[in-house]
This record gives structure tokens, sequence and C-alpha cells, in this order.
DNA sequence: TCTGGGGTCCTAGGACCC
DNA sequence: TCTGGGGTCCTAGGACCC
């Protein structure tokens, strides 16, 4: 049998902020999205006063001022640095791992010496000695079974952040006191529509009839079903799938009215996409460019549109993009709303070598002077830090830029903001 | 004043073609 | 007036994840 772990970093963000501040250990810790709208992160502190995941900040400020939480603006900066530090020690550790998202990762610890169970325990004592950052592993025979081992790990004291589902003397108990709705892949609307079948936990919906759960819950749900049978249907897969598409957007400080800050931003965020763009290795055909106001004022006047731009000759040429991002975010501007957020979104991509190339294309001096263009501008980027060199239409200091007050020093990332032993 | 951002997958329904 | 049926492609919307 496979034996699949699920490495997951406890309170993550929460973590991270803490990991170069001793002193907050065992105080209360919260993380607010951008803007510092809500909160994003909480340390297990914070959850036992009752703080909930996404509170608006604004809602609970008595509550989080009266017991004393450390709040922190999110710096995603740090967050990514450390990390990449925990996969670091995962992949020396483990023969296969795959990343599943910034604070999560599959090992693969089918026939690990000593058995899964002890070699997870050195592995989290690693990890954490290492990094500062704790951990749980839950162990099952497919990932689904894997995210409920790990739930029960981490809410289980006597597991002690680890437990295997596979050696588990008795797995139903486990499957039972795991609430339907927190079984991955089962989200808030499924897990209404089960309850009212009587549907309570994961063993409940186990014992559901296959054909059942495929008409209500279509083919996804049918694979949760047989995941929780202890059948695979996902796989490990080494690296990370390119993306299909990429979105850039952010909701603003305050209310944007003029034209041209909107298409500061724009050409902002349409950089922020090119980039990822080229991380990837892949070009674009479509760029869609959206504007919203803000939908939570009810009485103000409500504006939302998009608009969808074709590229002639696929590109990861981020004056190109910003030019047709730009020129459609004035076609659906209107005069007079107050608005909250915008974004582009970069769609039908294909790999940057191997691209069709239309009838009409002149030889392609994308090739001939873009890619190094940009290879150059990403590369001082890299080294000396994001926006080194940037865009004039990004504007300079836009009024619509987020808002960040409690903002961490970026330890690991800005030499000037390294952390002082005195 | 203040309620995130970035993704994926599936399905239904309309447009269009033969 | 009558006006089928099958295929494909696209989009919008729903549901989910972190």
């Amino acid at each position: 049998m496979k034996k699949i772990g699920l490495v997951d970093c406890n309170n993550f963000y929460a973590s991270c902020e803490r990991a170069f501040r001793p002193e907050l250990r065992n105080r209360p810790v919260v993380v607010l999205s951008n803007n510092d709208g809500c909160v994003i992160a909480r340390s297990a502190e914070a959850k036992t006063i009752g703080i909930p995941m996404g509170a608006p900040y604004f809602k609970w400020r008595t509550v989080i001022d009266k017991n004393r939480v450390a709040v922190f603006s999110s710096n995603y900066a740090l967050y990514g640095d450390l990390s990449n530090r925990v996969m670091k020690v995962l992949f020396r550790f483990c023969p296969s791992v795959e990343i599943y998202s910034i604070d999560e990762a599959f090992v693969d610890l089918s026939g690990v010496p000593g058995g899964a169970d002890a070699f997870a325990r050195r592995l989290k004592a690693t990890v954490e000695s290492w990094t500062g950052i704790p951990v749980s592993i839950g162990i099952g025979s497919t990932k689904t079974l894997a995210k409920i081992a790990n739930r029960f790990a981490k809410k289980h004291a006597r597991s002690k952040g680890v437990f295997d589902l596979t050696s588990s003397p008795d797995p139903d108990l486990v499957l039972r006191w795991t609430p339907v709705c927190d079984v991955w892949g089962i989200g808030s609307r499924h897990a209404k529509k089960l309850r009212r079948e009587g549907v309570e936990n994961a063993l409940d919906f186990r014992l559901l009839k296959r054909n059942w759960v495929k008409k209500k819950m279509t083919v996804t749900g049918l694979q949760t079903l047989l995941e929780v049978r202890g059948l695979p249907c996902y796989d490990f897969a080494a690296g990370p799938p390119p993306k299909k598409t990429i979105v850039s957007s952010r909701s603003f400080g305050h209310p944007v009215f003029k034209q041209s800050d909107l298409l500061e931003a724009t050409a902002q965020y349409t950089t922020r996409a090119a980039e990822k763009l080229r991380k990837q290795g892949s070009v674009t055909s479509n760029i869609l460019a959206f504007l919203q106001t803000n939908r939570f004022k009810l009485g103000e006047p409500q504006y939302s549109n998009s608009i969808s731009i074709p590229l002639p000759v696929s590109t990861a040429h981020t004056p190109t993009l910003i030019k047709a991002a730009v020129s459609g975010m004035e076609r659906i501007f209107r005069d007079g709303y107050g608005y909250k957020k915008c974004g582009v979104m970069l769609s039908s991509l294909e790999p940057a070598n191997g691209r069709w190339l239309s009838l009409l294309d002149l030889p392609p001096d994308d090739h001939a002077q873009h890619t190094p263009l940009m290879n150059a501008v990403d590369a001082c980027n890299n080294r000396w830090g994001r926006d080194t060199i940037k865009f004039a239409a990004s504007g300079i200091n836009g009024t619509w830029r987020m808002r960040r007050e409690m903002c961490s020093p970026r330890y690991t990332t800005v030499w000037e903001e390294l952390l002082e032993v005195k």
C-alpha cells in the first residue's frame, strides 16, 4: 500500500511572523489580508479567543485590542522565503515531494527506513529546528485520507503532530470524527446538501452510493468518494503544472475616481502578470481587463465591466501587454464611479518555444528584440528587488496603492531589514 | 473609513455549422 | 406553413481549494 504524507505548516503566516520574534510566543497573533481588510491567519491563541477566519479587521478591532493580539499586514516576501526553506528540508530527506501550496507538500513515505510514523516524526523535528516553522504530518493511502489524517494530527494533542491513518487500529473512528465539510473537496455548499441527507461525517459520506454522489456532486465529488474509500484518484505530480490562466488584481486602499490612476494600476498589474508569465516560460494571446466598484456599498452607484483583448501574436513582452490592457481599460472606464478594484487576466497560454505563428506574422521581432530586453529586466529585478526597473505607465506614487500599515520587516529578503542581534 | 487574491475544474446553454 | 439532430466551440456561472 502507498503511504502518502501531507506536511502542513501550522498557522503558516502567523508562524512566520513569530519565527523572528520569540517574544510573541504564547501571544495571540493574526495576519491581515491585503489592504489590512480581514484576518487570513491566526495563531492557536487567536483561534481560542474566537476570532474567525476571514473576520473583517474593523469589526473585530475591539476584541483584538482587548486581548493584546499582535496584528500584522501580510508580508508575502517573508512567507515565500520561509516556505522555500521548509520545502528544501523536505526535498533533502524525502525521495518524492509534491509542493501543493505555499504551506503544504505531499511526500511519498512508502517504504521509508524505520516506518512511516517514526520517519515523519524525525522529519517534523528537523523542519522545526532548521526553519522555526512548526508542521503537522498526516499519513494516508490517498491524498484525501492524508488530509484527514493531518487534521487529526493537528487537533489531537496525543498524536503530537503526526498521525498515520494507514496503521491506525480503528480508522473508521477517525472518519466518524471528521465533519463532512472538512473532507478535502467538499465545500460548504455540498456539505449543506449532504447534511440534509443525513450525511454528517466522512464515514457517512464513504457509505454513499457512487451513482448518487456522481449525480449530485459531478465527477469531482465521485473522485473524492473513491479517495475516501482508499482508491487513489489524484497522482503525485513532480513539479507544479504550468498555469492555464494568470490573474493579477488588487483592491485599492481608497476608492479610485480618476481614469489616470486606474490606468496606472492596470499597467502595474499587467507588469506583475507578465513577470509570472515569463517565469513559467509561457506566452499569452489574450488579455482581459476588468474593473468594479465596491459591491458592499449598497447605496452607491455600481458598475463593473470587463473586456477581452485578443493579441495578434502570442507574447510575453510587457510593453505590448500594457498597451493592450490600458487601451481596453480606457474603453470600459466610465466617469463618476468610485472604483474599488481592477485587474487583468492572461489566458490562452502556450509554451514560449514552439508556439503558433500566424500567417500574417512578420519575422518574429519579438524573439530578436523583445525577449532579450525582458530577460534583462527580469534579471535586474530578481537581483536587486522588484520594480528596480519599472515601466513609466505604472506611475510612481499613485493613491491607488495598497494599505499595509502593520507590515513586519522583510527579515530574509532585504539587507536593510535583516534582524539585528544586540 | 475599513469585508483578500489567485487559481482549477465542471456543467449548462447559446451560437454556429452541416 | 413546415422547420431534425448531431457535433463543436465558447462563455458564464457554480463549486472548490489555499
